[in-house]
DNA sequence: CTGCTTGCCTAGACTGTCAATATGAGATTT
DNA sequence: AAATCTCATATTGACAGTCTAGGCAAGCAG
């Protein structure tokens, strides 16, 4: 029956576990559940696409990663933004509205 | 400068093809030229891009091709939508608007 | 102890995109 | 008419990001 669709599009996970970093240092399920909950149920994160995309951010120095204890008393991998982070942050949105915004001009074409 | 990021965001371009092909046929680099005009040279399509997808459309049966005559006199494959397309565009729309909103609330969200 | 949950992590496959290149044919220039 | 330019289709190889499908460790509940 329905050929569910990716949950994500492709190229946008960045940008969005960077934004959910934007206030406070979470911890990776942590990022993916607020994603999901944020977005109301439309975005999902799984764990494979969720760790490598850590492991990217982190290796290009717009995260960092500190181990500590998560609420239920787990230890975690708490990541928090860097100074680069947020610059990215800010460029990753603006290429998004861009972008959405040339999609969106096609879709409304007559 | 500015490293150039995709002009495309994966996932979109049969979408957009589908949507060029709305009102009349068009050959391949028609569709492209299309799609960056209208969307004001924002989105760009290659070629390499272009006919793996116009291949996959119509695989799928949502569009189909017929050899003409190009404006400049050249021969040209001319793809036209088929009922089928129409239903998968407006599919398309609908979840490409479902993901932009789940995405635009995390990007909103404080 | 057993089983459930949380949290991290990895391997393999797949898909869509791009850069580069090739080919053919009509148009243009000389 | 010969050479060159442009239009248009087409293919190839590489690559990046995502997903499926697992596995591992440790705390908690029964």
């Amino acid at each position: 029956m329905g050929k569910e669709k990716p949950d994500l599009v492709y190229g946008t996970l960045d940008m969005l576990i960077l934004k959910s970093l934007q206030h406070e240092p979470r911890h990776g399920l942590g990022i993916a559940d607020r994603i999901q909950q944020i977005s109301r149920d439309i975005l999902r994160v799984e764990q494979g696409s969720l760790y490598p995309a850590l492991y990217r951010l982190e290796a290009q120095g717009w995260i960092k990663a500190e181990w500590g204890v998560s609420d239920n008393n787990r230890k975690a991998r708490y990541y928090k933004l860097t100074a680069a982070g947020r610059k990215q942050l800010v460029a990753e949105t603006e290429h998004w509205s861009r972008i959405t915004m040339g999609i969106n001009r096609v879709l409304a074409s007559t």
